[in-house]
DNA sequence: CAATATAGATTATACTTGTTATCTAATTTG
DNA sequence: CAAATTAGATAACAAGTATAATCTATATTG
């Protein structure tokens, strides 16, 4: 097997980027090996270095790409036809908090890893820029079914919601088994539906 | 240097638990070594299996001991006599989202741990003991200014309040220098002295 | 079509990790 | 006090890691 197409090397890439997202995702950043990666990309480690300068740089691309998906996926449900601004948002919520071993969010997978970098790497960067963009697609929602918008800025529920939202996720993930965890989640459910 | 006497082997693995506690807590549980944390505590990596079976064994004694501590400064600053329920809760959500390179948060730092483990393990259990008696430790101090409790159970707002506490956090772990990340923390603080 | 550049495979390198064996000097125990 | 035990030091082990060098067959280029 020699070289392949610019074309198809184009796709190797994408390829890459997307498993790396995904299994990030799933697994963490540093539960996954390069080799892992690849193997699982239909490649082996030889090829990596010629795409990616290293893992971390990888990394941040994963990270894009994984906070676009999400940013995507948001829209959809927050743009939904039927429904007030206050009843999207609540479905949004319910979704977000129900356990789903497929579909993992950004906002929690790469808190570690860019909570362990210098504040101005790209890493960082890539997440800082990353949640703003989730956090600007939740709370534009808001806006919708008001005649006049108040402010520009979220106001204070919305960010009371993004922030919680996140919280009881991080619980569900690492303490789905416990009784109070459900509590938990209602509660956030409900305020969000209600605003 | 011989045998140490059991008192003194007593000690080293109280410190061990400690030291472990607190270098979990700054870095995350992988990225610090059985050997790291020997040295740290003024030894060498070769006792270490006279204490604890295993890595794993180590962090659940120190999620324990980290999350005994951290009820026990909640406790301190809910109990605090000037002040009613509300504002003390809104004073303990102010330092506990305040950015201290010192005293991090086990529900945080556990959480990825925790996450990637079975629900069965002893690690998670750890994990969900220690969140919850947090939770309780929270929940607590509602009740105290009221004459007639409601309920047993914690009420959504509690709930919501501890969801958005832990995430707020998380972003200011992972986003400290994104604009939007105090707009949040504000948010949550403000919510929480004026239930 | 010949010469060159290169994507990805194979292999190597340097390092770190959790865990285990061995050893030794001091503590316990009888 | 002599014998047995063991905490912790030293060193080894096996596995895994990110990254780099080399190789090879194919795509690209002139």
């Amino acid at each position: 097997m020699g070289r392949s197409s610019a074309e198809q090397a184009r796709q190797n890439r994408t390829r890459i980027v997307e498993v790396a997202s995904r299994l990030f995702r799933e697994r963490g950043i540093d539960a996954v090996s390069v080799s892992d990666i690849m193997a699982a990309a239909g490649m082996t480690v030889g090829g990596f270095y010629k795409h990616f300068a290293s893992k971390e740089a990888l990394a941040v691309e994963a990270a894009a790409f994984a906070f676009e998906d999400s940013v995507k996926l948001w829209s959809k449900v927050l743009g939904k036809a039927n429904g007030t601004s206050s009843e999207l948002r609540g479905r949004l919520v319910e979704q977000y908090l129900r356990p789903n071993p497929q579909r993992h969010c950004p906002i929690i997978s790469f808190a570690p890893y860019a909570a362990g970098k210098e504040g101005n790497s790209s890493t960082r960067r890539a997440y800082e820029t990353g949640t703003g963009a989730l956090l600007a697609t939740f709370a534009a929602n808001e806006a919708r079914d008001l005649p006049t918008p108040e402010k520009d800025e979220p106001d204070q529920e919305i960010l009371l919601l993004f922030a919680a939202m996140i919280g009881a996720r991080v619980l569900g993930e690492a303490a789905g088994e416990a009784d109070w965890v459900d509590a938990v989640k209602k509660a956030v459910i409900e305020r969000a539906g209600n605003e």
